[in-house]
Formats: structure tokens, C-alpha cells, sequence
DNA sequence: AAACAGTCGATTGTCGACAATTAAACTTAA
DNA sequence: TTAAGTTTAATTGTCGACAATCGACTGTTT
């Protein structure tokens, strides 16, 4: 059998590693990224670097301005608003697509996602915890069967964590935020397309509330 | 006052040149495209005809498969589907954003390009016809405000565009659409967002079954 | 003949160098 | 002093060359 592994680019990698310093908040907003620097501190070649850039620019985390140079998003809260607005657009469409396909495997794989979030009660846990709630929304996306929106996910994921990434210091009550996710399940094992559909919105809204009024 | 114009990449003319190869049909679905070639046809750099593949593998018009090669992709029933699928979901979205912001001045705009449709009743009017349609969906979107879902439209338009270049054949009453577009206008004037998202639906819908079934 | 290994040409990936552009520092003139 | 023009340094855009990889072809072994 024929192995069929995608040796990731390099590019890729570069982009992830950026990624992770934002994450780290190693790499502020804002900030302007210099091809040089970059080229220099991860020791690939300037191509290499303009290729992690475009693919950060996709995903939305950098800016380029042609000939002036690449600047990390500095997201204001209107952005936020953008953000959480799409996520809400493609999980209300995902999670419907999704139903016909939610039957017991996969109530059993959502369950096990879950049962893991209930024992992340702490405050130090919340990176786990939110990494364990976007894979449960990861999960019932990819379930929708559409391969583009499910791609698009992917991107408007990278925004979600970062967004996640700065709401913490305003966030104090993981034991709510597993109940809402707690609250989604039972929608879901419904089926009934209009009880997802509600709870999908009050639960994306309810994040988005806690930040931004 | 300083002029803001931001001139285009290289890559993006490019992409555009090839956009328009594959439209005119002198390129075809699933070929493969040599780097080389067309460096050497377009008469710049390999860098910057790798920066126009990168650019149309994000709206999905070309796949680039990592150290094999880029092929023009080759569209199957079910990316249709796919594709008229995203495009319901963000046109749905997007008009019932939009409604708010559907005032007199907005309407008259939507009028004008009524008003042309209806001229380009005969077979050979076909692609002015889709051009206007095209543009009568892009202002609504372009109403929603959201500029990451009118960002999204924008690569969704390039799918379709090529969508509807290789449905023509299929297609034969211009009339008939011209129709569809006025009960479209007519629901927007109710303002009345049941009544559009209803109508939004079957409107995408009539298109995609044309071909689908 | 089928399966495998080795070779070779074509193609993509990566690199360093140079050109074009920008923004800042510096002059000069009113 | 300010405003406009000019030089300069830093940075991005583009290029051609070389390295790594892939797939087809060839020959060898069973």
C-alpha cells in the first residue's frame, strides 16, 4: 500500500509556529513583522517566510499591505463581532447539515468530549476546557459533509482561539461554560432542527456576551 | 491628500489572466499547469506565477498538490452542490443582515440592474445576464457589513461564475430567469426577513436543480 | 511475466542576490 | 520655523540558479 502522507510545507510550519508565539502572546497585535527578522530567527529563506505570511493573512491573523509591509490583525472589537458573527452563520448551517448524521457513535464520541470538560473546573484549566469545547464544535462541523465549509471552519477556528485566547482574563466560571455546552448535547439529542438551531445561537452568543455586551 | 491606491500584486493580475483562461475555456478542468510554462507564457518569475496558483487554490479554482504539481480542479457534481450550498448559507445570512440597511437609495440601485436584466432576454445575453445577476447579489452581501462574510462572497463568486460558465449549455430561458430575479426584488421590498430567506432559498435552489436535479 | 531496484529527466522547493519602493532623515528656500 | 524637495537606509518585490523530489523508464532477478 502506498503511503499517502502530505509532508506539510514549510510554510505551513512557519505559519503555525507564528501562530503559537501570538498565542503565547510572544508576538503582540499589532506588532509589524519583519521578513528579515523572521527569515533570520527560524532559518529558512525569505520565500519561505512570504508563504507563512500569505497563509496567515488567510486565516486572518496578519494584515499585508502590499509594499509596506505585514502587521500582525489588531482586532478591535467590531472584528470580535465579525468573528463570532461568521462562526454563528456556519455552525447554525453545519450543526443542521450535521443532524441526519448524529446517531450513536457519535453521540458517543461527543459524550466522551464532554465527560472530559466536566472534570476542567478550575480556573487554570480554561485553555483546556475551551480546546475541549472547539472540539466538540470541530467534531459536528466535520459531520456536515460539506468539504469547503468545513475548510472555512478551520480558519474562523484559528480567529476563535485567539479571541478565546484574550477573553480569559474575563471569564471566571468554568462550571457555567461547561453547563451551556452540557445544555447543546441535549439539543442535539433531540434532532429537532429548531431546538439545535436556538441553542447553537444563545450558546455562541452567550461567549460573545460576556466580552462585549 | 495623499492617493490611497493600492496597486494589485503581480500574482493577483496573473491570477486574474488565468481566471480568465479557464472561463474562456482555453484552459481545462483537471489540467495540469506547469510553473515553468507559465513563467515562461506570462513572461515574469516562477515566484510570482507560485503566488497566482496560491491565490486560486484559495477560491478553490486550482488544487496544489505539495511537491507533485497544480492541476486546475476538476469540479464533480457534488462540489456543485457543495458550492451552491455556501453560497446559500452566506447569501441567507448576509440579505437578512442586509435588510436593515435596505433603504430607498439601495433599492433604486437594485432596480437598475433590474431594469438591464430584463433587455437581455435572447440566448447570446446569457453571460451579461449572470454578470448582472451576479452583481444584484454581490451589493445586497455588500450591505450585510460583516467584511470577512463580503471577503468570503468574494471567492464563493469566482466558484460560481465558473459554476454558471459550464451551465449555459444546460440553460435556455433567460425570461424565465429574469422572473425569478423580480420575485427576489419583490420579497427584499417587504423587508420582511421569513419572506426572504424563503425566497433566497428557492431562488438558489432553482438554479442548482436546473442542473442537479 | 511480475516484482523490484536503479537511473534519469522533468518539475517543484528553497535559496541568496539584486531592483524597486517606501519611510525617515536631512537640506534648502521662503 | 515651516514647507517642500532630496538623499539615504530599511524593507519588500522580483529574479535566476541550484537542491530536493517525483514519476516514468530501464534493466535485473525470480
Amino acid at each position: 500500500m502506498k503511503s499517502n502522507i502530505i509532508k506539510e510545507s514549510l510554510g505551513e510550519i512557519i505559519a503555525e509556529e507564528l501562530r503559537r508565539s501570538i498565542w503565547k502572546r510572544e508576538i503582540g497585535f499589532g506588532e509589524r513583522l519583519i521578513e528579515n527578522e523572521l527569515s533570520a530567527k527560524y532559518d529558512v529563506s525569505r520565500n519561505v517566510i512570504r508563504d507563512a505570511l500569505k497563509i496567515l493573512e488567510n486565516d486572518g491573523m496578519v494584515v499585508i499591505e502590499p509594499r509596506k509591509g505585514t502587521y500582525v490583525s489588531d482586532f478591535s472589537d467590531e472584528d470580535w463581532k465579525e468573528i463570532i458573527d461568521l462562526r454563528l452563520m456556519v455552525e447554525s448551517y453545519a450543526f443542521l447539515k450535521a443532524l441526519p448524521h448524529l446517531e450513536n457513535p457519535e453521540f458517543i464520541e461527543l459524550q466522551s468530549i464532554l465527560d472530559k470538560m466536566k472534570y476542567k473546573d478550575s480556573v487554570e484549566d480554561w485553555m483546556d476546557l475551551f480546546d475541549l469545547d472547539m472540539k466538540f464544535h470541530s467534531y459536528i462541523v466535520s459531520l456536515s459533509g460539506n468539504s469547503r465549509i468545513i475548510k472555512l471552519y478551520e480558519s474562523i477556528k484559528v480567529q476563535i482561539r485567539t479571541f478565546l485566547l484574550y477573553l480569559d482574563e474575563y471569564y471566571t466560571s468554568p462550571k457555567a461554560f461547561y453547563e451551556e455546552q452540557e445544555e447543546l448535547m441535549k439539543a442535539l439529542l433531540t434532532k429537532e432542527p429548531k431546538i439545535v438551531e436556538n441553542k447553537i445561537h444563545t450558546h455562541i452568543k452567550y461567549v460573545e456576551g460576556k466580552f462585549l455586551g
